[in-house]
DNA sequence: AGCACGCCGACT
DNA sequence: GTCGGCGTGCTC
């Protein structure tokens, strides 16, 4: 019998019995069938052949037909998919077709291997780069032509921002390029890019010493301050792992702008490399999965997802800036993209690195007890300064829109001087609060347990957890008088109250508002970058990935707000973001300052960041995380549930807490269930359950028995629920 | 999740 | 009389 994974919400796979038609053949696990399932077909994929089954023999069906003549994964990709599927609980059938590129979960043909390559003609290398000065698509083609004199695949080209395919229409006509076809495998792969930088004293030890792993699975993680050079580790042990015949694998957070470490790579590694992230076609994603599958794709690059896509021979595998929160995925399938890749290293038998400037403490952790080891790239590149940080106690100072007198003082120094300022602003929209002077009514979200931001660009007020927006009203709703005044800052204020302020200044903002539009966080970027901006107000967004070198001050207008969160994360993201910042400002000549507004200038976790470093941090902060049993010295299994009336969704979570105390060893705590941190959003109450153990093991043991009971309570069909293994965010 | 079956209210 | 509400059960 055949065991396929059929994608459906049940958390098991399907037995089927072999097709009987003549001819037919046994498909290996691995290959996709066509199977009837309920009373319609579906796409599955073998995962296994089983000599026994619980399923009564009359009920076992056959499958329709065979859809692949190969394996689409191997028996390594294979187990370690089923690995991710029991871990975090997630059906089978979703796990292994949800990771399968579009085209192939619909069950249609894998691609051919042969594929289309272009190089220059003798008369496109002759032509000049002056003759490109009005066509920077094309410039970017010819360079990366240039220097693939065995040709371009469409995978390289993709890896080129913007429309590549007209560019090179445009200059086939011209006779300058040309294309030809190869087989897979004909391409001798060589890591000739550009020349690397001399590396220093650190940067050496940590190749040499990853290196010297290559063989084998070690985890490693490499600690490096922003501008320390942690892409020049990752470039050359990447050459390292190519030369040796063996494909590497770097994850990448999820930002709305492709992260300058793709151009980086694609410079640098005169390589096939596929890209893999949410913006692509259904078309490209599955270029790039079928080069990473069939070994094409030296480097595969991608955001989380990119865990899953298949290698032909692994080598390495990169997750570079691993505390990032955007490798958990947050709903459905909700897997560690970073905690993955260190099991398939395991699998593969490959060394993994995780490169951070500001390490999550789990991974701290891991290094201090060995698991782990650490690498430490401790000096700036280039004789960089190290900015100065320091905190501004706004307890009983002037203030004014937000801004105190000290950061106001400051700015103006900073705008004398033609240098540019960055300024962070937790809260998008204009102010997060209406409310009436005359009687204290307040706009609420009538679907969510919060107030509606008021918006005032458009004049509308809305509400930042579900879709509701509305018009601002006249007068108060409530008791008909007119004064409404809004509470609080958000971006949009804050630009308001500079413009007035800095009269002279050009001031833009970045937040998901402002950057809807496609290309407008670019243009902000090159403004900043040209010096036509001089005040730049955003969100965390601004935090990650982006190079300010003329930023000479950085605000972080209210930092209280990471001190105190409901969840016990709050104080390590507020740490890391503070010196995510840091490292954005005075790349230049100029040294950097930070200057960090709060009204609890004695918080002891922000003291330690801000007068010992995030290291003495993450030694202060592990120590209350272990005094508290929470992880990385405890484990945790979070039940969220909601529904539409409050009682359904704890009268299940009581429930479940009754069958995990009956299935659990006391080692197992059921802490709750208690209502979310914001109990009604979008108009359902959301209630959790969570489950702690100081060890792994008596709390994974117990997670199936317990999801397999919860499935048959009756209470559980009126709500919705899902089980967070190693959950991120409690909210 | 989908999709059937099945048993009770307001309508052409 | 019947169209359709969503509670319950099933998917090898």
């Amino acid at each position: 019998m055949l065991r396929v994974a059929v994608p459906s919400p049940l958390r098991r796979a399907f037995d089927y019995l072999p097709s009987n038609a003549p001819g037919a053949v046994l498909p290996l696990p691995g290959m996709r069938v066509v199977v009837p399932f309920g009373r319609g077909e579906r796409v599955g994929m073998v995962v296994a052949h089983v000599d026994h089954t619980h399923v009564p023999r009359q009920r076992l069906k056959r499958l329709s037909r065979v859809l692949d003549g190969e394996p689409l994964l191997d028996a390594q990709s294979l187990a370690f998919l089923r690995w991710a599927s029991d871990y975090f609980h997630h059906p089978i059938g979703d796990v292994v077709l949800g990771t399968l590129p579009a085209a192939l979960r619909a069950g249609k043909p894998l691609p051919a291997a042969g594929e289309s390559r272009w190089r220059l003609t003798e008369s496109g290398l002759a032509v000049a780069s002056e003759q490109f000065r009005r066509a920077p698509r094309q410039a970017a083609v010819w360079e990366l032509l240039r220097r693939r004199p065995d040709g371009a695949s469409r995978l390289d080209l993709a890896s080129l921002e913007g429309d590549w395919r007209s560019a090179l229409t445009a200059m086939a006509a011209k006779g300058w390029t040309e294309e030809f076809q190869t087989r897979v495998g004909a391409i001798v792969q060589q890591a000739a890019g550009e020349a690397s930088l001399i590396p220093s004293d650190e940067q050496l030890h940590a190749i040499e010493t990853v290196y010297a792993a290559r063989d084998g699975f070690q985890s490693f993680v490499l600690d490096g301050v922003t501008g320390s050079g942690k892409t020049e580790v990752y470039l050359a042990l990447i050459e390292r792992t190519i030369a040796l015949g063996r494909q590497a694998m770097v994850l990448i957070p999820e930002i709305g702008l492709t992260p300058q470490i793709v151009e980086r790579l694609r410079d640098r590694l005169s390589v096939p490399m596929a890209v893999l992230h949410s913006g692509l076609s259904d078309g490209e994603r599955l270029q790039a999965w079928t080069a990473a599958r069939d070994g094409r794709a030296a480097v595969v690059v991608g955001t989380r997802s990119a865990v899953f896509a298949p290698l032909a021979r692994p080598g390495l595998f990169v997750v570079d800036e691993e505390h990032d929160a955007s490798f958990k995925q947050q709903e459905g399938f909700r897997y560690s993209a970073r905690d993955l890749t260190i099991v398939r290293a395991r699998q593969c038998g490959v060394p993994v690195l995780l490169g951070s400037a500001t390490p999550s403490l789990e991974s701290l952790n891991n290094v201090a007890s060995g698991r782990y080891q650490g690498l430490r790239l401790s000096r700036r590149a280039q004789g960089a300064l190290v900015p100065q940080v320091e905190v501004l106690d706004l307890r009983g100072q002037p203030f004014e829109e937000g801004i105190s007198q000290k950061l106001a003082n400051a700015m103006v120094r900073c705008l004398a001087e033609d240098e540019q300022v960055l300024l962070f602003v937790n809260r998008r929209g204009y102010a997060p609060i209406l409310i009436c002077h005359g009687c204290g009514w307040q706009a609420d979200c009538s679907r969510c347990d919060a107030h509606m931001v008021y918006h005032r660009a458009s004049e509308r007020l809305r509400c930042h957890h579900c879709a509701a927006e509305r018009a601002v009203p006249e007068v108060c709703p409530e008791c008909g008088e007119g004064d409404l005044r809004a509470l609080g800052l958000g971006t949009q204020r804050v630009v308001d109250a500079l413009a007035e302020r800095f009269p002279d200044a050009r001031i833009e903002r970045v937040d998901r508002d402002s950057t809807r539009r496609k290309g407008a966080l670019q243009r902000v970027l090159d403004g900043i970058h040209s010096g036509d901006i001089n005040i730049l107000v955003g969100t965390q967004m601004l935090a990650k990935g982006h190079h300010f070198p003329n930023v000479t001050l950085v605000g972080i207008l209210d930092a209280d707000g990471g001190l105190f969160g409901a969840d016990f994360r709050a104080a390590e993201r507020m740490a890391q973001l503070l010196v995510q910042v840091a490292g954005r400002a005075g790349r230049g000549q100029h040294p950097g300052r930070v200057l960090i507004q709060t009204h609890h200038p004695d918080h002891p976790l922000l003291r330690v960041l801000v007068r010992e470093g995030y290291r003495h941090f993450g030694e202060a902060a592990l120590t209350e995380r272990q005094q508290a049993a929470l992880p990385p010295f405890s484990c945790l299994a979070l039940l969220r549930a909601e529904a539409p009336q409050r009682d359904r969704a704890m009268e299940f979570l009581e429930e479940a807490r009754a069958c995990a105390v009956r299935l659990g060893d006391r080692s197992v705590q059921a802490l709750g269930p208690v209502p979310a941190p914001m109990e009604r959003r979008a108009g359902r109450f959301r209630a959790q359950l969570l489950l702690q153990s100081d060890e792994r093991g008596p709390l994974h043991g117990l997670l199936m028995p317990w999801l397999e009971e919860l499935e048959t309570l009756k209470s559980g069909r009126r709500v919705r629920w899902s089980l967070d293994v190693d959950p991120q965010e409690m909210l």
